[in-house]
DNA sequence: AGCGTGGTGTCCGAAAGCGGACACGTTCGG
DNA sequence: CCGAACGTGTCCGCTTTCGGACACCACGCT
């Protein structure tokens, strides 16, 4: 409505930098330091689950997590989990072995973009910008209103259950009657 | 909860086939029908903001949609718009000159595979049905309770109008003290 | 100062949404 | 053939939620 944020004035977008080298995340939020401002680290995938409750603009992301192993899948699973919860955040991969085809593999499971460790602190901040201009020019698109996310939720629902109301409800948290009327407001019970 | 689906009786996914040239369009059908069950088509992009009213599975794309000018520009923003609709239904691109460059610049804005013009047929559909299984696998992941898709919601509009409620509240299409509690009723409001 | 504007937080009568319960129809398995 | 299990569609008393309205605060401007 109002066209373009002001640039100055508004506060920095949150990040969230994920490895498993506590040496690294430190170097990271160092160097991400008056750029993003709620800068959240996790040394484990499973910190993602609970330590960030707020919207990010932007994630990076070790690819060679539990390094040694499968080279990157780890990190491209994370990559997945990511996703899965929201996906209109960009990530940016980190990793110290380039390959043509990991990173291939990457861009195709939705990584933003790749960097190679070690980084340079202003590519690292570029790449990281960018992520995070990507991430809001891909929300600015999608609504916010909550009777349309509603009706594409539902409409989701009901398809993954193949119609079956019962289980779309329980799904969606909803007692059955419940589904029953918001299907009915929103058009969705002659088809 | 039940494991994977049967994969003989469950209905066929739904598909969409965007490209400018109708016999491409027939042609695509064709070659499509058995393995899709609701096989939209559209030629124009404004079509997608209409025609399709229920949850896709994939997405196949002319890039060189109004060929001769920007080689695949457009082709890209009509990607950027399909995903800021739904961002987990897996896109494949279609294009009929095949550039490296073009190839990355469309992973990374978030196509699922490319394929090129003209297809062998099982080619197209192998393309498809991975497309249309990323995208279950992509959505399986996430949650369709609608308290926790409007708690994110409500906390991305927030985010996005820097805490001004009033925005938000119209952004979400509620009114004001809708949003105040539905705020507080996600514990939204001391923070 | 005085005023308009645009934000916030809260109240309350009216309107809606809620979910337990009931009456079905179908599809199994003994 | 009958009962159990499961799904659907609908009803109704109770609870929640709605949104217009109000008071208030913080600016910006002649």
């Amino acid at each position: 409505m109002t066209g373009s944020y002001p640039s100055l004035m508004e506060p920095l977008p949150a990040i969230l930098v994920v490895d498993d080298d506590h040496d690294v995340l430190r170097a990271a939020k160092v160097a991400l330091t008056g750029h993003f401002d709620p800068i959240f680290t996790a040394n484990a995938i499973e910190e993602l689950e609970t330590k960030v409750e707020c919207p990010l603009e932007a994630v990076l992301l070790d690819m060679n997590f539990a390094l040694g192993r499968h080279s990157g899948r780890e990190g491209l699973d994370a990559l997945a989990r990511i996703k899965a919860r929201d996906p209109t955040v960009s990530v940016v991969l980190m990793t110290a072995y380039g390959s043509v085809s990991l990173a291939v593999e990457a861009l195709k499971e939705g990584a933003a973009d790749f960097i190679l460790k070690p980084w340079r602190n202003d590519k690292l901040v570029a790449a990281a910008l960018a992520a995070a201009e990507r991430t809001r020019s891909a929300r600015s698109g999608q609504t916010l209103d909550l009777d349309i996310i509603e009706r594409r939720t539902i409409e989701q629902a009901l398809a993954q259950y193949r119609g079956n109301i019962s289980l779309a409800a329980s799904a969606l948290g909803l007692s059955r009657p419940a589904l029953y009327r918001r299907m009915a407001k929103h058009g969705l019970d002659e088809s």
